[in-house]
DNA sequence: AATTTATATGTTACTTATTACATATGTTAA
DNA sequence: TTAACATATGTAATAAGTAACATATAAATT
């Protein structure tokens, strides 16, 4: 696999704002307007963020009327997450933080 | 799950030279100089790349006389890292990279 | 067709991370 | 006990990423 590669997902997934868009998208699919909403961030970051997360596969999107729908990749985010979790329950209570 | 410790687990995983590292440690554990030799790193990098890696369970270190071996976690770590190769193979063909 | 609502994109000041230098510590052998 | 080897740590210039502004596009409603 391409470094390049690496550092595109990682990447991704190393910021406040995508990680808590990520977090949200775990439970439901939501719209930009719903999630700038619920998080509390401007709209402008929101649709940055999700274009980020888009490109890598993160997340997929669809068309309501005037709404954009986005929801997590449940074949690999998803399970990933909750592998990262696992780590960090086991490994990052005693070592990072 | 904190934020705090999300940030600290992929900031780890964002580094060229960090990604570097645990390419080589999939397939073998090694000490400092083997790895900064075998990537053409200088010996400080590795060394404070390696304490990241350590901070944060990436990596186990065994001391042997004067060297100083790294392995990587083989419970989590590795796992985790064919199971994002799996979607980086599916998804960042297409839109990433 | 003009207005409103929803979302996306371009750009830049600012914040954060990285790399590499100098140097310190720790271990072994002469 | 000092020289040599192996590794770790403190620090700062530089490089990279972020957030937020202004603005553009796109769909629906009047």
């Amino acid at each position: 696999m391409l470094k390049e590669t690496y550092r595109t997902f990682f990447g991704t997934l190393n910021n406040n704002s995508r990680l808590e868009i990520i977090q949200l998208l775990r439970k439901n699919p939501y719209n930009v307007t719903q999630i700038s909403k619920v998080l509390n961030m401007n709209q402008t970051s929101v649709s940055h963020n999700l274009a980020r997360l888009k490109r890598c596969g993160f997340v997929t999107v669809k068309n309501n009327g005037k709404e954009r729908i986005y929801t997590l990749n449940s074949k690999t985010i998803k399970p990933l997450m909750k592998l990262i979790d696992q780590h960090m329950d086991t490994y990052c209570k005693k070592y990072c933080c």
